[in-house]
RNA sequence: GGGCAGGUACUCAAGCGGUCAACGAGGUCAGACUGUAAAUCUGAUGGCAAUGCCUUCGGGAGUUCAAAUCUCCCCCUGCCCA
């Protein structure tokens, strides 16, 4: 059994803001099992590394034999978190929410250890809410405090749209806290005021409030915006280790030393010693990185193969992978033996439209056996087995040829 | 309910009768380069066997040889007044 301050220690790494510290160490030494709340939001059908930051966290928290409450916000997710959003987030119908949610769950038992963890649903509380009782709740909060976010005030001076049912959400997963009586909620930092809300109402209607605490955001694979899958700059934790690797590969440097934090909560030790062991080559720093994540969400054999494939396609330019067998009929050809050069290529899932395919062929990101072609107008001898590779990706597909 | 200002391609944002498939930025894709699919630079970016044709500028009608651009009706947003 850890010691209350080894256990604020443990808890308190990687954290941004604790609302408040002293509170947290009272509430250690008063009850043994603290009651963490962490609720999500089923917005996206996947959870991705951004979501790892946390679920870190409440590993830690199950380690030390606490209880772990995980919300889905069934409910919440068809009003619409406004946080940080410049715009009203279209609401989700009931049928995506519960799609979401079930990825949710499985792919949450992927990640999380063993320990207290209990699973809900807002939706159980949030409908029985009746009217009159959702208006006394209500008058604990009031429209200017709720304009002090930068979200809104932004959106209200620049003139745009804020709906009367986004206002509705600050309270709602406030009321999530009024029904589970949670000691600690956590959550990305961006969640500080809803929390702090939600605070703030447990205390008006008689309850211990919560302690609020909050964990950076991961940054996305642009090195700019969080990471999130509506702007396509995530790891999903379910991908191919392949493409886990690669985009980890991708991200800029400078968010490397973040990464080794947050996702494999390395210490500044360990990653100048990783450092050292890569003489400091970006490249050779990345690939471990790479091919640690990997591993953790896949496994060791896993990483080494995406790592090997990765190297001989991108560094030695030897490629071997086939993205797709492309199967063609030999009537559909000219002669038997001809197609027209986009035709051909458009074989491939690699393009939306015949334009699109055009362009890159013009553009020089199409070989054929090794050959760059960049003649549109051209009809290629199509033969069995042939490899046509497509773009900066180097994705090879490969003919075949039937009757 | 009345007045005013808006609604443009993936996003932001010009255009305000023909030269508009629509400036510019971001994104995306491709090429060069490199240490990587980082960074940087260059180019492309509605569809189509294609010096042309077809479909796009909130929705619908109309004026005109010609409309994203003008008129009318409708829908949506913001501001002001009630």
């Amino acid at each position: 059994m850890n010691n209350i301050s080894q256990q604020a220690g443990i808890i308190k790494n990687n954290c941004v803001h604790l609302e408040k510290a002293d509170e947290l160490a009272e509430r250690l030494s008063k009850k043994p099992k603290l009651r963490i709340k962490f609720g999500m939001d089923p917005t996206a059908p996947d959870i991705h590394l951004g979501h790892l930051v946390l679920i870190n966290k409440i590993n830690d928290f199950l380690k030390l034999g606490h209880e772990v409450i995980i919300i889905i916000g069934d409910f919440t997710s068809m009003v619409g978190d406004p946080t940080g959003r410049s715009k009203t987030r279209p609401r989700l119908s009931q049928q995506d929410v519960d799609n979401n949610a079930k990825t949710y769950f499985s792919q949450l038992k992927k990640v999380l250890v063993d320990g207290n963890i209990v699973l809900k649903r807002n939706s159980e509380w949030i409908n029985k809410l009746t009217i009159d009782k959702l208006i006394t709740y209500l008058s604990k909060f009031t429209i200017a405090r709720l304009l002090e976010r930068d979200d809104f005030s932004i959106r209200y001076k620049n003139g745009e749209p804020i709906f009367l049912h986004e206002l509705m959400y600050i309270f709602l997963q406030a009321y999530d806290s009024v029904i589970l009586q949670p000691d600690i909620e956590i959550g990305g930092t961006d969640q500080l005021f809803n929390f702090l809300a939600a605070r703030e109402l447990m205390r008006d209607v008689g309850l211990e409030p919560q302690i609020c605490f909050t964990m950076p955001l991961l940054v996305g694979l642009d090195g700019k915006q969080k990471m999130s899958k509506s702007l396509g700059n995530y790891v999903g934790i379910t991908e191919d280790p392949f493409s886990i690797f690669s985009k980890i590969m991708s991200i800029p440097d400078s968010l490397m030393d973040n990464y080794f934090k947050l996702i494999l909560l390395c210490t500044d030790n360990e990653i100048s010693n990783i450092k050292t062991q890569c003489s400091n080559n970006p490249r050779d720093v990345k690939l471990v990185l790479a091919q640690r994540i990997t591993a953790k969400l896949s496994d060791e054999n896993n990483a080494d193969d995406s790592k090997n494939r990765w190297i001989n396609t991108f560094s030695k330019k030897e490629y071997s992978h086939i993205e797709e067998t492309i199967k063609i009929a030999k009537n559909q050809l000219k002669n038997n033996s001809k197609m027209w050069i986009v035709d051909l290529v458009f074989r491939t899932n690699a393009f939306k439209s015949k334009g699109e395919a055009r362009r890159v062929i013009e553009q020089g990101g199409v070989e054929i056996n090794q050959n760059k072609l960049t003649d549109t107008k051209s009809d290629i001898e199509v033969t069995d087995g042939m490899i046509i590779k497509i773009g900066k990706k180097n994705k090879l597909y490969q003919i075949n040829i039937s009757d």
